[in-house]
DNA sequence: ACAGGCATGTAAATAGTTACATGATTCG
DNA sequence: CGAATCATGTAACTATTTACATGCCTGT
């Protein structure tokens, strides 16, 4: 069998506990590992067939009323196979930050408008940080402590980023002082 | 014309203030951007054409001895349209950290190995700080002050992140202490 | 002579998003 | 009844990486 894609360990990883549909899978992804692993239905569909047919996973139809719908569960082949990638170095690491990218080449811009740039960063990721608040406050006691340790990383990571912003935004316009009092 | 990609921006922001060729373009993306945007030859020299075509860019021939070499510089109507994006909000933020999708789903392994993958997250942090630390020693003072403020800010960032990595392995460790003793 | 870097480019594969189609159910 | 949500799926598109092909130049 040909490797399986990260997106493949996401659905094992999230049908281990409990059977869960397509849809189910899509919602809880939305809800959580987005923020560093998003997965969309063109993904989740097609790789559940895939992950059914290895035997990694198994599906049985469980309707709700007369809507069908099928629920997975991950078998021990299923198991294996996901212990055995936690197990691997983690390879990829991939940042796109447009807010970086035009911080970048901010020099093209007059220094009022190069600073509204690290002002817009700064209020996405509050509002990103927000977003990871509500989340916690949904969430009660798991005895899974993994979500939270990382759900708890978002949220530091998003304010440390507001603040870097803010301090640079400050530091910026110093520099601008500077140049007209020096 | 259609809209342009980030990576035609990245070209434009590039040969604004020296001409450079595809192959320069890409040497610098990879010493620069590279953390945040990254761009790989399949998209560098395709772009450029098009760039060219739509007048944005102008490349004239430079070879290296008998070594052909097209450099490109940024046009008027470049300028501008550099400038207008710029301006508008940063829209992409984007990370797929694999490192971060394996520690959420740690739970299916014994305590040990889930230590283990903040470890190797860590360790990884802190190569590309090492990295970084590089590039910062081979840059002067540049009357630019824009890259070196993302270059720090990648400085701090995987300086945080790898610290967040040490304290939630010693959370982890010291919960596991409560187990046995509580 | 040969390795390594300079230089341009393309083909194929992979990944991923978006938009759409279909249809049932629930709630106001 | 109509809107929202549940539910599954595919087609088309866009983006991006990888690998390869070509060939010149420089230094050892």
């Amino acid at each position: 069998m040909e490797q399986l894609s990260a997106t493949a360990y996401v659905i094992l990883g999230f049908v281990r506990n409990e059977p869960r549909s397509g849809y189910e899978i899509k919602a809880v992804v939305d809800n959580s590992t987005r923020f560093f692993w998003a997965a969309s239905y063109g993904q989740i569909y097609p790789e559940l067939k895939r992950l059914a047919e290895a035997g990694l996973i198994v599906g049985s139809d469980v309707p709700t009323g007369g809507r069908r719908r099928t629920v997975y569960e991950i078998t021990a082949d299923g198991e294996e196979e996901l212990r055995a990638w936690l197990r691997q170095e983690p390879e990829t690491f991939e940042m796109r930050d447009e807010g970086l990218l035009k911080l970048f080449f901010a020099d093209a811009l007059p220094r009022e408008e190069a600073v509204a740039i690290l002002r817009s960063m700064r209020d996405k990721r509050r509002a990103v940080n927000a977003q990871l608040q509500a989340l916690k406050q949904m969430k009660g006691e798991l005895d899974d402590p993994f979500p939270m340790i990382v759900l708890q990383g978002g949220l530091e990571f998003t304010e440390w980023f507001a603040d870097w912003c803010e301090r640079m935004e400050a530091r910026l316009l110093d520099s601008a002082l500077d140049e007209r009092s020096g």
